[in-house]
DNA sequence: CGGTTGACCAAGT
DNA sequence: GACTTGGCCAACC
C-alpha cells in the first residue's frame, strides 16, 4: 500500500495532455473525501514535470494558485488546447465538461 | 501522540 | 459575485 500522495501521483499521471480534473475527482477516485490530502501531495509535489499537477484545478473549476505561480498553471494550460477564462482577479477553465478526464 | 498546516469544499453571510 | 466559517484528511513537526 502507497501513502496517499503516491496514489495521487499516479492518478494524476494518468491525465493525458488536454484533460483537466479536479482535486475532488481525484479524491473520489481514492474512495476518500480527502480532498485536502490531494491538495496536500500536490503542495509537495516532488516531481513538478513528471506529475501534471498543473492539470488539476479546484472543483469550481477556479485556478487556485499553484506552486509556480498562477500564470506559468494557465499558460501550460493554454499549450495543452485548454481554454482559460479570465475574470476579475480569478481564472477558471472554460468548456471543463469537454475536457474533463474521468478516472 | 497531539497540534499545526495546506495549491480545498460547501454552505452561509 | 466576493468574502468568511467550519469541516475535512494526510503528512509534518
Amino acid at each position: 500500500m502507497k501513502t496517499f500522495d503516491q496514489q495521487c501521483y499516479d492518478l494524476l499521471m494518468l491525465v493525458p495532455s488536454g484533460k483537466v480534473t479536479t482535486y475532488k475527482a481525484i479524491a473520489d477516485a481514492l474512495n476518500s473525501k480527502a480532498y485536502r490530502a490531494v491538495w496536500w501531495a500536490m503542495n509537495r509535489n516532488p516531481d513538478a514535470p513528471q506529475v501534471p499537477c498543473h492539470r488539476v484545478v479546484s472543483s469550481d473549476w477556479s485556478l487556485w494558485g499553484y506552486a509556480f505561480g498562477c500564470d506559468e498553471k494557465i499558460k501550460i494550460l493554454k499549450t495543452e488546447w485548454i481554454i482559460i477564462q479570465e475574470r476579475k482577479w480569478k481564472m477558471y477553465v472554460k468548456d471543463f465538461e469537454s475536457c474533463q478526464f474521468i478516472f
